[in-house]
This record gives structure tokens, sequence and C-alpha cells, in this order.
DNA sequence: GCGTGGCGGGAAAGCGCTTTCCAGCGCTGC
DNA sequence: GCAGCGCTGGAAAGCGCTTTCCCGCCACGC
């Protein structure tokens, strides 16, 4: 057993040359070596299934072919699809995802960032969002600068106010322009199904929801703060249904929160969309098969992991650059005029 | 810029001691530092921020911390939910889980095995279904071979003749009983939107339902082969309804298939379950926000990727180890009576 | 004819860590 | 009182690779 690994040596050895000179064969370095040698050189590697060992080579070049990808949840379609980006431009690179999930802890992201760290990760995909919480995103940016300054790059998802490259969704403007379809649809007493108020990105909608409710002259939303999951969504609904609001429309800040809302009103007997509408924001590939189809805000999300990836990837300047994605009002089943 | 990595060496300078002490209270080994000593290094290591070099470590011990883990495509909730086991696991080991995306090649996926080796994994965790491609297979074999020599370990999930340790649901089983449970509920004629015949997953579903089916003494089902994703069962639901079939229950080997399915018979106004009864296997999560609800077979998905975790991470004997998850039948409202 | 460059090849010095091996020391047991 | 043991600390030899530096060779140009 444990025939040990193949070794460069070895190679350079029966192929009778020196150890750079097959190093620089099989790595492409600056440096030229007659077709000879080379030739040589290809075919006993091929011949004893030589594979180069990545920790040797990321020790000696300082720098491992290693990519980090730190979500919250992989099983939420959000972060699988930005995933699915990332690791696609990642690997079409010739680099290697290592995959990090945080369960929504900010410590865990902090721990994350520090193992990729130890690790030599060329970059980082940061895609879970931001929370205002001082203590944690203080301690995270100082993780992040002692990666940065050990040569790595990162990118973030999201709004992230931690001076790195960033793809930042239309999550305000998306609101916006929901809030403005809703009201021409004629509603006019509108509920929101928030989220935590400490998330970015779940203020930022409502925010903009808030924004195009106002454009439109209708009056403020009812605000139903809950966790940013499903089981949130199905609890706000829930929250919203006993509070005898009179609101003829929903927006849950997220699709899968919205998912949650509606399993709730159905099971209460509400109509989507007699009795009520209901809009989410993502438009996750999940909801092709929700019926009623569920009105959204449209992200390309997988575009939006792989322009991440993409930031992460491509040496740029120290500038930190910021990408806008807009989102797209797509309105479905789940929306009636009112 | 770049203020370098602090190394071991600063650290144990620092603190005044050796390199081999500074390493030896850093990284517990077998021998024993004087609490004296033990305490000044990690004084200094804190104080110094000191991360150790993983790619360095690795060098020396001839192992990393990294955990291979192959899926098709992580955006289907199977593998996603098959994925947060895994990851779970390994976190709390303290490993770190590199993910790689095949597509459904079986190229790719030796070519992910070949890299997982180059980069020294401990372990793999192959969670795509094997197909019965014999030449694609023999290499995934000599490749997982000389992955394995090297000390590494693998576990796959489902049916896998590869001699690895294996999880393996009850496709068989599961199947046959689903037959059972839905000719109780009266249907005689069954149609199965199968998948590709190649896929030994697709393939042991079919064989338990036909099974139960004849226990049944109910007639074979009309089979129809397609892609193994949703728009697969789309496509496969078509073509049933242009064959004239007079089936009244039809079998989705995936419930992302069966998705898909009811996408198709929902555009061609065919009511389920009123016209049409039909079924599913796995219980993704995403099922619970359907309608109707979809009967299915369930499968403990995150169980599954954390007790093949669990198997690669334990040394175990040298035996392959095979653990059998049962499938349970769940009817819910997209089956009815008939 | 010989100095000058340029170029391909090899020796060897690391990269940051683990681990073996040895030295020194305080004990025990005869 | 001393051999022998167990224990802790340190020196140093790698782990497999990259890369610098040097050397020898050839082609030129004066």
């Amino acid at each position: 057993m444990s025939a040990r690994q193949v070794t460069l040596a070895e190679v350079a050895k029966q192929a009778g040359v020196s150890l750079a000179t097959a190093s620089r064969v099989l790595n492409g370095s600056t440096r030229q070596v007659s077709e000879e040698l080379s030739d040589r050189v290809l075919r006993t590697a091929e011949q004893l299934g030589y594979v180069p060992n990545a920790s040797a080579q990321a020790l000696a070049r300082n720098s491992s072919s290693l990519v980090g990808l730190v979500v919250h949840d992989i099983t939420d379609p959000y972060f699988s699809c930005i995933a699915a980006g990332v690791t696609r431009v990642a690997e079409e690179a010739g680099l290697v995802v290592v995959l990090g999930t945080t369960g929504r802890r900010p410590e865990r992201e902090v721990e994350l960032v520090s193992t990729l760290r130890a690790h030599r990760a060329r970059a980082i995909v940061l895609a879970g969002s931001r929370t205002t919480d001082r203590t944690a995103q203080a301690r995270l940016a100082a993780e992040i600068d002692a990666f940065t300054e050990q040569g790595g790059r990162v990118a973030c998802v999201s709004q992230a106010k931690l001076g790195t490259d960033t793809v930042v969704p239309g999550n305000r403007a998306g609101g916006r322009a929901l809030a403005r379809a809703l009201t021409e649809l004629g509603h006019k007493r509108f509920a929101v199904l928030a989220g935590p108020s400490e998330l970015f990105v779940a203020r930022d909608r409502l925010a903009g929801f808030k924004a195009g409710l106002a454009d439109a002259g209708a009056a403020p939303p009812l605000v139903i703060n809950g966790a940013f999951t499903r089981d949130g969504g199905y609890e706000a609904a829930l929250e919203l249904l006993a509070s005898k609001s009179r609101a003829t429309c929903v927006f849950a800040v997220t699709d899968v929160m919205a998912m949650g809302a509606m399993a709730a009103l159905r099971e209460r007997g509400v109509r989507v969309p007699e009795d009520m509408s209901i809009a989410g924001f993502d438009d996750i590939p999940t909801l092709r098969d929700t019926v009623p189809a569920l009105s959204t805000v449209r992200l390309p999300l997988e575009e939006m992991g792989e322009i991440a990836a993409g930031l992460v990837l491509d040496p740029g300047g120290d500038e930190a650059r910021t990408v806008r994605v807009a989102g797209e009002v797509v309105l479905r089943a789940s929306t009636a005029h009112n």
C-alpha cells in the first residue's frame, strides 16, 4: 500500500534532467527549455503519473490555487446560485473553491476568513449579507485586512462597507420600482415582511420600497421584522394576519421569506392573489414551480457570483471596485389588481 | 504593504524558545512542554497574530485538512442538502471543504479527484450518481485508487461499484414501497419518468417501482426516459401527454423531475391530482412549498451527507463499509384515490 | 583572436513547518 | 555513589517544489 506519490525529483531523475528543468517544463516558467528535454520530461511525467504536490507549490510560491467562498447556508437557493456562478468561474481559471458556511453567525465568518488566510487562499468571495453589528464588523474587517496585506483579494456580494470589491444588487432601486409597480395595480395599503432590522440587504429593500410608496403617494407600510428565512417569512405572515392590518398587498424582502409567507396564508385560508397579493425579491429558480407564480424583483444570481469571482481573480488596481447589478420587477400571478 | 505573515520562527524567537518547542506548543504534539514555556509561546503567538501556514503544515505532515466534495450541480436541492450535511461534519472536525462541480460530465469528475489528490486532500465525498459508462468508470476507479494508495479516503453517496465506503439510499425498496402505496390508492395504469437509463439511481428506483407494481398485480408502467433535471421532467411529461397513454398516476424518479412534470401538466390543463396523480422521490426541502404538495419517498438528505462525511473522516478498517438509508413513503396531496 | 552577450542547464538556497535525534538533567534503585 | 531511566529542550534534517544565481556554450563584432 501507500505507493508514495511520484515527486518531481523522481521525474527529473528518470528523465535525466535537473530538478530545475523538470520544474520549468511542468509548470511553464518564463524560462525556455529546449524541445528535446521538454519532451523527455513531459513523457516521463505522463508515464509515471506525476501529479504536482499542491501544498509544496503553494509553499514555494507563497500562494495557493484556493478561492474561498463564504455563504450563510448552502441550501438556500440564493446562495447556491451564487455559489454556482463562483465555482464556474473559478474552475475555468483552474482554481479550486473552498466552501465555508456560517450558519449566519458573524464569529464563524471571521473564523472562516482566518482559516482561508492560513491556507493562503488567493481570494475570498463573501456572499453573506453584512450586519450593522459594529464589533463583529470590526473583527471581520481586521481579518480581511490581514488577508489582503498578505496578498489575498476579497470581494463581497451585496452591500459591504469593508473597502473591498463589491457586487451590489439594486436593492433600493428594486424595492422602489416594485412599490411603484404594485401601487399601479391599485394597491393602497401595504405590509412588509422585513427580515432582521440589522441586515443591510433587508434595510435597503425596505427603504426602497417605502420610497416607492411615497413616490406614489401611498401610506407607509406596516413593517414586520423576523428571521431572514422561510420560517421567518411564515411567522411574520402569521403575525401580519393576527395584526388585523387592512393591507391588501405584502412584500417579503426575499423570495425565500415570501415562500414561507405564502404557506402561512394558504394554511389560514387567505387566497393569493384574490384576498392578498404578495411579492418577493431575488427570483430564485425554485420560483418557477410555485403556484401561484410569485411576483418578484429579479436578480441575476449566478451572474452575480460570476462577477464577484471575476473581480476577485482579476489583478485589478488597488481601488475598490463596485459593480452594480440592477433588479428587474417581474409581475406574475401572485399579485393582482386591486 | 504586504506585511508578511508572521512565521513560527518569529514567534519562537520572540518567545525565546526553539522552533521545535514553539511548534509543539502551538500544534499539540505528543510531547510535553513545561507550562512556563508553553504560556510564553501562547502569549507571543496571540500577540503577534500568528496563523500557521496550512500549506507548510500539509507539506511537513504530508496530509492536509482538506475534504473534497464532488457534486453535479450545487443549485440542485438534492446536492445542496447533502453538501450542507458534509460541510457541517467537516467543519466540526476542523476541516475545510473543497467544492467541485461536475456539471454531470464524467471526465470532470476524474479531473476533480485528481486535483484533490494534488492537494493531498484527506478525504473525498463523491455525491453524484454513478453511470454505467464503463470507460469513464474505469478511469475514475483508477484515479480513486491512486488517491487511496496515497492515504486518502473516499466515500460515495448512492450506489457505487467503486469499492469505497458508501451511503446507499433504499432506492429499490423505496420505489417498491411507493408503487404499492399508489396501487393501494386504486391506480392501475402507471407511467414512470425515468431519467437517463445509464444512471444507477434512476435504474434502481425504476426497477423497485416495477417490482412493486408486479407485487400488486398491476401492469408494467409506461417508461419515458429523459434528462435527470427539472427540464428533463418537463419534457418527459409532455411526451407522456402526447403518448395518449391512459396512465392515471405518474412517478418521476426524482422530486426535481416531478416539479418539472407538474409544470408541464399544469400548462396543459391537466389537473393534479384530479386528472393525474404524481409522485416523486427524495423529499427535497423545496417541496414544502409546492401546491399541490408532492407525494414522494423521503430520504434524509442532510443526514446522508453527514454519514458520508462521518465514514470518510473516521479512520475505519480497510473494509469498504456500506450504510443503508431507508426511504419512507410520504403521501401528500398530489396523489389521489382512483 | 578574443571580449561581450545571450541563452539553456544545473546546483542549491530557501518556503514554513514537523519530527527525529541527541544532550542535559534530576531521579530512582542497587 | 553511580549506572540507568524518563523527561524536556534544541539542532537539524527533511517535506516537494520554485527560483536565484552561476556556469559553460555559442554567435557575434571589432
